[in-house]
RNA sequence: CGCGGGGUAGAGCAGUUGGUAGCUCGUCGGGCUCAUAACCCGGAGGUCGGAGGUUCAAGUCCUCCCCCCGCAA
């Protein structure tokens, strides 16, 4: 088929990376424009450019979608469909509407929940048992078209946001190539979303990071896991000065210590009490100024005086 | 030329006003122990990110460069 890809982070290039080994046409490829990163003022190209420049595809990034710029280059390329993941753009609906096909969108979660800009983070966040990815159609209204295709995956205890994404990026991918076939051959199916069950994820801010050990030590692993690898958790009770953590534990063990207590310290990491009276451990952080690293290495040269 | 913090043994850190380079862990060897991520003894391992400069003497002071981290985007 030939399709117009919009993309732009690094979960949005298995998708396109699919379409492009199941040997669909891609005609165009939408992304954000270069913006300038890290600490000089270097221009970065976006994974999906990256990607899209070995494939040597077409790539276009209209700084504005409704000022007929962007619809005057879909409508040039004439897709029969247009696949969205990440793309980081709104788009009007001239142009949504515009393939036969119609525009579709991966989604990385069981829609109608998370809708939004951060919904793996969220589904962690808020310790969900499960989520997914799902194919729709896309709205007006933000991730609120029909679904066409939906594939779940259980969270593990211990993964994070970054692990998370990645398995997402790839079970999207997969259903993003069964639905393309579907449509080409007319089965795919059109389910609207249930509007009374639908939940927002927001976009996470730095004003989410500092633990409040009085939660549980559940809540706590949650929201460490849920917030990697951007803004992270952050706690100052190890050192006196904020640092973010990476990996937590929750050990099962059972202490009297008041929340936010360090309880033990270790090569194991170090032991923090919660606020439900279970000790959840700190296995990989980052202080400041530092690199990223185990709880033991820290030790070695913070020793924990108690 | 956006702001700030760093680069010292395999890892994590300390090195005071310039004067023999240290600590913890790991590692190697030996000992003790029913046993141990335990303990004791001993050893190896660093051109202190790179290049210049000041000095009798530079990890330490000056200049330039490289790389890493945080903020900001």
């Amino acid at each position: 088929m030939r399709i117009l890809f919009m993309g732009t982070p690094e979960f949005a290039v298995a998708s396109l990376k699919r379409l492009v080994e199941d040997g669909h046409e891609i005609c165009g490829v939408f992304t954000q424009p270069d913006k300038p990163k890290n600490r000089g003022h270097k221009l970065a190209f976006s994974p999906v450019k990256e990607y899209a420049i070995t494939q040597g595809l077409t790539v276009y990034q209209p700084l504005k979608m409704r000022d007929g710029e962007a619809l005057g280059i879909v409508e040039s390329l004439s897709p029969e469909l247009i696949v969205v993941a990440a793309y980081g753009k709104i788009l009007p609906e001239e142009i949504l509407n515009a393939p036969p096909y119609g525009s579709i969108n991966v989604h990385s979660s069981l829609l109608p929940k998370y809708r939004g800009a951060a919904p793996i983070n969220w589904a962690i966040l808020d310790g969900e048992a499960e989520t997914g990815v799902s194919i729709m159609y896309m709205a007006k209204e933000l991730d609120a078209g029909d679904v066409i295709l939906q594939k779940s995956t259980p969270i593990g205890p211990e993964e994070n946001a970054q692990e998370l994404t990645a398995r997402l990026a790839q079970l999207g991918a997969e259903a993003l190539s069964e639905t393309v076939a579907a449509l080409q051959n007319g089965t795919a199916s059109r389910t609207p979303q249930d509007e009374s069950r639908q939940t927002y994820a927001s976009m996470l801010s730095k004003e989410m990071s500092p633990i409040d050990w009085t939660r549980s030590a559940h809540a706590v692993s949650c929201q460490v896991r849920g917030l990697i690898p951007w803004p992270c958790a952050t706690t100052d009770v190890i050192s006196g000065e904020s640092m973010k953590l990476y990996a937590v534990t929750e050990t099962g063990e059972d202490t009297k210590a008041h929340p936010g207590v360090i309880v033990a310290a270790g090569k194991a990491g170090i032991d923090i009490a919660c606020g439900d009276g279970k000790v959840l451990r700190v296995t990989e952080l980052q202080a400041q100024g530092g690199k990223r690293m185990t709880a033991a290495a820290y030790l070695l040269g913070h020793p924990i005086q108690r």
